[in-house]
DNA sequence: TAGCTAATGTACGCTATCGAACATAACATA
DNA sequence: TATGTTATGTTCGATAGCGTACATTAGCTA
């Protein structure tokens, strides 16, 4: 189940943050998985049967309205867990899960996941730590959706997206952008012209590349950062402690 | 410490969802107090001394960026706790509690809340149920803040306001409710006159009646009975079980 | 190579909201 | 009663983003 077919480059930080022994415990109820670009882990409403670790996948967490409308609230990848509506005691919540960039990960069954959540121990600690990071990231969303700029979004989600991924490259059209941040695809058409233009990115036909990383972090509002620092506060150790 | 100075219409929903036994274990860490209009109960970063289990008094919480421009992010009332960052191991939050509207409550020192967290009884799972209320709550807000024009915002406020206070009047100017709302003044005062006008509510120098609730829930956006079914369905209890 | 499709570019008028300035009205206090 | 202050009302031009329609281009497939 643990095998992987491909080499994985980077784990799930979350796992990876674990002390040894608690790892070795868990390690034989993670199940390898691929995800495909676009694959729904879960609908609003429905049951949770897993817990996602992504670790060469992104997945975006979206709140779709009554009518079509969406929004994406916060995106998840290899420093976290899908899911916590399982631990918190819900099983279900309003969102959507959906795979915005194709990869790997683990997957956990439910009750074991739970089981696990109630010995209260590292992993439990771990959880909730994440949630709150989580929190973060969606409260600046709601604030970033209120009052800033389609470009500055824009360069809030890339950067937020590529951290995720360590990369430099996205694969995603703009149609699939505009929909993540609940904008026209020609807002998107708009702003991306503007960052490219600049020489801060390059793309064609859902190739995004980031060329200056340093002036994309210029352009960004402080919404990029506030979650980033959070992050980097609730979860340390995620940089050190590699276990490959 | 517990003696009410004035007779408590309505306890906190919260606490009152405990079975006996917690609940008489936790009453001599409870501190009654009262709580003025714009009182900061926390600020961005700062260090959580105690929760907070409003009763009669509604608390937002609100994230303010560097230009000034602020938006709320969730009400929290007599459903409720201020707080979360502390049991879920953050011990501080980006946002501030700000209070919105005068009123009574209890509150707990930190380190007795992390305490009783960490015996993982009722209290534990009432307080993570109670944090997916709140996301919920949080993530609905990114996408009204998006997709829903001032009007149906305010409907939701309102709404959500006299929930927390069992009332159909509220006492708060045009100006803090644009504050909340993360809009101008004008904007609020346009989308007021239109309700009033349409014999909803009616208002004057910071008092607002609700006239015509059922009107008012036929204007609001879907944002509104979303959260509220999220409350009702993660914590059913609350409206039996009052202890007095 | 031709043709098809998906992705991107562009243009136009429309609307909600903004920013700013100022007018009016209600209440508070002297 | 006079006066100051706070809350609300109104106006006006500016702008960001929307909805729609259509043009162009890159890459795939026949």
């Amino acid at each position: 189940m643990v095998s992987s077919p491909t080499p994985q480059p980077q784990q799930n930080h979350l796992l990876e943050a674990l002390p040894e022994s608690d790892y070795l415990r868990i390690q034989p109820m993670l199940e390898h998985v691929s995800m495909s670009l676009g694959q729904t882990l879960y609908e609003s409403g429905g049951q949770l049967q897993h817990v996602y670790f992504p670790t060469t996948s992104i997945v975006s967490l979206l709140y779709v309205l009554e009518s079509g409308a969406s929004a994406e609230i916060a995106i998840v990848g290899n420093e976290g867990v899908l899911g916590i509506a399982l631990f918190m005691g819900g099983e279900t919540t309003p969102s959507h899960a959906v795979v915005q960039s194709a990869g790997e990960g683990y997957r956990m069954r439910a009750s074991l996941l739970k089981h696990e959540f109630a010995r209260g121990g590292p992993m439990m600690h771990l959880l909730l730590r994440y949630t709150q990071a989580l929190i973060t990231q969606m409260t600046q969303t709601a604030v970033c959706n209120r009052h800033h700029s389609i470009e500055q979004q824009l360069c809030r989600w890339l950067l937020l997206s590529l951290d995720r991924l360590s990369a430099n490259d996205l694969h995603m059209t703009q149609e699939l952008i505009a929909n993540m941040l609940g904008v026209r695809r020609e807002g998107v058409t708009e702003a991306a012209g503007k960052l490219q233009r600049a020489g801060m990115i390059e793309y064609s036909r859902g190739n995004i590349r980031v060329l200056d990383r340093p002036k994309l972090e210029k352009t960004v509002c402080e919404c990029y950062q506030v979650v980033k620092n959070e992050f980097d506060r609730l979860l340390p150790d995620m940089q050190r402690n590699h276990r490959h």
